[in-house]
DNA sequence: ATGGGACCTGTAGTAGCTACAGGTTCAAGA
DNA sequence: TCTTGAACCTGTAGCTACTACAGGTCCCAT
């Protein structure tokens, strides 16, 4: 009898990049299908189960949640020309990026500003304090 | 009989503009001292809890985490010249949000990438989806 | 005296994992 | 075949930094 090509949950872990625990908890959650199991109750994948994986850390990397992810899932499992939607999701997290990065160069700019009002020796107040304790900002 | 000048909790959040809920949590983790109450059991602040409330938002909004906040804080009340380490931890705080403004600035390039692939009208398998699908990245 | 807004405590929920504890299974070497 | 021990299993608790109740009490202006 040829014995089905199957992987542990060890070894899609390593072919996605997703650890063991986080594979375990996306089934919890139920963002991945639960697996056929063998007799003694291990999870045996199959390749698509790797590509999902990949997936999901990709989109996960690019800062979309796992409810956004869920959706993108839902959206390639649907055969309907769903880009129209794919492509709102995308644009969004786009736009919510940009955001991001327009604070974190407002906090870069600031503690840039601090650092080096402090770096010119010693200092009787220290201005990085003050400028902490300083109005609304 | 002079009453004592003091701030309910509400007040004290207008203040320092952060919420009540949020005040009463850093008292219970130990971020805040607690205030004196009211026979009735209420919290009476003085006027520097308005101060080092704004502190905790301002550093909180430079994206320093509460522990950040703790040693900060901790470093403000001791009278030692602390002002190299308060220094380290802005610089340390300063490197990581230029950091992670590389990582979004990453991302983001990868979306408009994949959202702009897409614009092209109609089409037959979706460039976002499979840009997901693929390799490490 | 009374109405209602502000306050109180304590608990549970959120996201997205991570880290146990205490057990079972699998595969490879002797 | 037996025996290790690494990898697997479940379930629960912890993490950060809040936020949101529920169910009650207090304070103050009218």
């Amino acid at each position: 009898m040829a014995e089905l090509p199957g992987y542990s949950i060890g070894e899609i872990s390593r072919r996605s990049g997703v650890k063991v625990e986080t594979i375990r908890f996306y089934e919890r959650i139920g963002l991945l299908a639960p697996p056929p199991r063998t007799v003694g109750g291990h999870r045996v994948y199959g390749f698509a189960a790797a590509k999902r994986l990949n997936f999901v850390r990709r989109a996960r990397e690019l800062g979309f949640t796992l409810g956004q992810v869920r959706g993108l899932l839902a959206l390639a499992d649907g055969r309907e020309d769903s880009c129209a939607e794919v492509e709102k999701l995308a644009r969004a997290q786009l736009d919510a990026t940009s955001g991001r990065i327009a604070d974190l160069k407002r906090m870069e700019k600031v503690l840039a500003e601090m650092v080096q009002r402090c770096s010119g020796g010693t200092v009787p107040d220290c201005p990085i304090l003050e400028a902490l304790f300083e109005g609304p900002g």
